[in-house]
DNA sequence: TCTAACGCTTCCAGTCACTGGAAGGTCAAG
DNA sequence: CTTGACCTTCCAGTGACTGGAAGCGTTAGA
């Protein structure tokens, strides 16, 4: 199978693939005339890649996560604290939109947003903090 | 004022404050000797940017907001439409990172977590959706 | 058989907002 | 006079791609 194929089915641009070539999540073989050759394990490879990136955890835990998922004598222990961390991240940054969430909308609703050059929001910007 | 003390006072690291030098956002003098001379708007203008930053606005909505900032014509209609388009997106982000978790936590809690290696945490990424 | 259009290759550069580090000039204290 | 802190510039790296150029390979149609 060539590369635009393989995009298609796993659903990942041709240029991602090359890219996790080069970075070493898959290996693929080549033909004599130097395309590469996939594969149907490479597709699920790169499925497993790209649900694993959409769930959001980074390169290498995805690393970490496909030689979790080819070790046969894994423990799920580690896969489950492996994605407890990130879920811990991801709690984190969630708590962190929230807050800007929160100050963002306060000074939107005190601006009252018209052609007057009088703006909460830059005095706020601008460290007067009138609470 | 060097950029040491301005670093202190702003709050930014002195390398943030040469890139934003860099790109325009502020600029300083410069003394006999070469060192960058910043006045005390300087400090203010940095911390505003801090401020702007912390809110996860980016730099180029820093410089647009800076340009609003120090425009006494400007209407506080144009910095409210700002601030809520970047409101909207971190309600995406938000709503993104909450899918996300609410899928990790899934998969965590029936995810035994023990020292075998059935994981269904490592079966959901590879795509068999049991759900 | 020719040709156009697409697919594949590599390599280089850019994204965003810094951050780290090297090599070197300046300044104040002891 | 030396030490150490502070300043300068420049280059490179981060993460995870993405865009584009230049140049082959392949295939479908006239």
């Amino acid at each position: 199978m060539n590369i635009g194929t393989v995009s298609e089915k796993s659903g990942l641009p041709a240029k991602t693939i090359r890219y996790y070539e080069d970075i070493g999540l898959i290996m693929p073989g080549r033909d004599t005339n130097g395309y590469r050759q996939f594969e149907p394990s490479d597709i699920h490879r790169l499925a497993f890649l790209a649900r694993a990136r959409s769930l959001g955890f980074t390169i290498e835990d995805c690393r970490a996560l496909i030689a979790l998922y080819t070790d046969r004598d894994r423990a799920s222990a580690d896969v489950k604290e492996l994605t407890r961390q990130h879920l811990g991240e991801i709690d984190r940054k969630i708590s962190e939109l929230r807050d800007m969430r929160k100050t963002l909308n306060d000074l939107i609703n005190r601006c009252h947003g018209d052609d007057r050059p009088d703006c909460p929001i830059l005095n706020d910007l601008a460290g007067a903090n009138v609470s």
